[in-house]
DNA sequence: CAGCTTAAAAGTGAATTCACTTTATGGTCC
DNA sequence: GGACCATAAAGTGAATTCACTTTTAAGCTG
């Protein structure tokens, strides 16, 4: 039928697709109505129909379906046979609790990743750490321009995404690392055009330092306490904001 | 997510309908395949092509490919687009290594549950424990027969089973709630017929009256330690086998 | 007009179909 | 014989279709 695939990135204008692989259908169905819950569109109690969404997003009733499984597999959404799915009711609050689920496990995985990281690892993130001072730099000797601000916010997020996955995928336990990487496409969804403030990022790329040293020193102990903090921090700078 | 407490598939799967309400095609497919990644049928590596798969299980390409899609959501299979599911490497440890995730989400969850879970909830586990001592009286009673114990097992299942999925649920977390949940479900596709000793079983009734007691006392020091101590146990017990 | 019945509409699970991509096979050339 | 390439076979993502269930809304009875 109509096979115009290219209009899709609008909605966080957050991917562009490398070369090869476009996410299919159902990754982007999945994306789209997570999105709507989080921002409480689709409120707790809300049912989601696949035959309207379907014909909403202008996609076959299939690939929503599939979506519609998956948020089911994550606890967003309960459907039992043959009836509507229904939004969960305090769905709105799963970002802010998935930062407390996030502090039950980042911090174990870094201990974790700390004996066992290879070093190759530790340099790759330590040149990203180097690149986001960098910018910090530019923008503070350049008169603070907007445009720097941008450019160190994406590098300072670049820095941030790459070190708590490397963790993850470090840590030597499959689930674990699964978990954390669930919870960071959640965080993913709503990142957006999220512009961090100066303070924050500074502040952040402080604590991601003092993380990054202990891997490098093989010390679980201030890795965990590292995380810990880091992630407190995190929460205590925006108590206001869903987006966390 | 979990909603009948009854059904528990035999080696294959099969499974009666009770009442009126079978599990999804899906839901089948995707515990068989699960059930035979987590048995080494399907080492890490193996390819699972979805029309093979339907052809075996005898069930048209659509439910096992929302199978598959599950799979790699929980991170046991990975797929990129247009290319087969294989089976990620490592996944003969993912019980083990779900052991592990537990210990660092349920004692937490107890420690918060401990704040916030209803008395009649606790009221009701406790008559749920009492039932199994019953049972254990029964056959040590009773010279100690095959039947009895496996009543007594059944029991201690169901108790077991009753108390962790009411910790859970009663965390005020729902995405840490849901992991629980996911942990469980993972144990369940092992549980069949596996019977245990009796003094695993007093010890794990000891463990959770420990816990079940510091619920109702809203102590969450206690409950958190306590369900650290049961989780050890329980790994500590049998460090052999693949089924946790 | 409330309450029950029931037929139409909408929705769902699963099979089938279709266009396209990857993998396997077989033959040619060096 | 082994590298290279065309072509067939198998596999995949997604749309469509079909049988069945639930919801909705109208119609009927008292």
């Amino acid at each position: 039928m109509i096979k115009d695939t290219s209009l899709l990135a609008d909605a966080n204008g957050q991917i562009v697709t490398e070369d090869d692989d476009s996410p299919s259908l159902v990754d982007e169905v999945y994306q789209k109505l997570l999105l709507r819950i989080i921002r409480c569109e689709f409120p707790g109690g809300a049912e989601l129909k696949s035959t309207q969404l379907a014909r909403e997003i202008g996609v076959s009733r299939t690939p929503v379906v599939q979506a519609l499984a998956r948020l089911q597999a994550d606890g967003i959404v309960i459907q039992q046979k043959n009836h509507r799915a229904v939004v969960r009711e305090g769905a709105e609050n799963w970002l802010l609790e998935i930062h407390e689920l996030r502090l039950l496990l980042e911090p174990s995985a870094a201990a974790m990743a700390a004996q066992r990281i290879p070093e190759s690892e530790v340099a790759r993130l330590q040149t990203l750490a180097a690149e986001v001072k960098a910018c910090q730099q530019q923008y503070e000797d350049g008169n603070q321009s907007r445009e720097h601000l941008q450019k160190w916010g994406a590098a300072s997020r670049a820095f941030d995404y790459a070190l708590h996955l490397a963790i993850a995928e470090h840590c030597g336990n499959l689930p674990i690392s699964e978990a954390i990487h669930k919870c960071w496409s959640y965080k993913r969804v709503s990142y957006s055009a999220a512009d961090e403030s100066p303070e924050i990022m500074t502040r952040g790329l402080y604590d991601h330092t003092v993380l990054l040293d202990a891997l490098q020193n093989r010390d679980s102990e201030t890795a965990s306490a590292a995380m810990t903090m880091h992630l407190r921090n995190a929460s205590r700078m925006r108590p206001d904001r869903l987006i966390v």
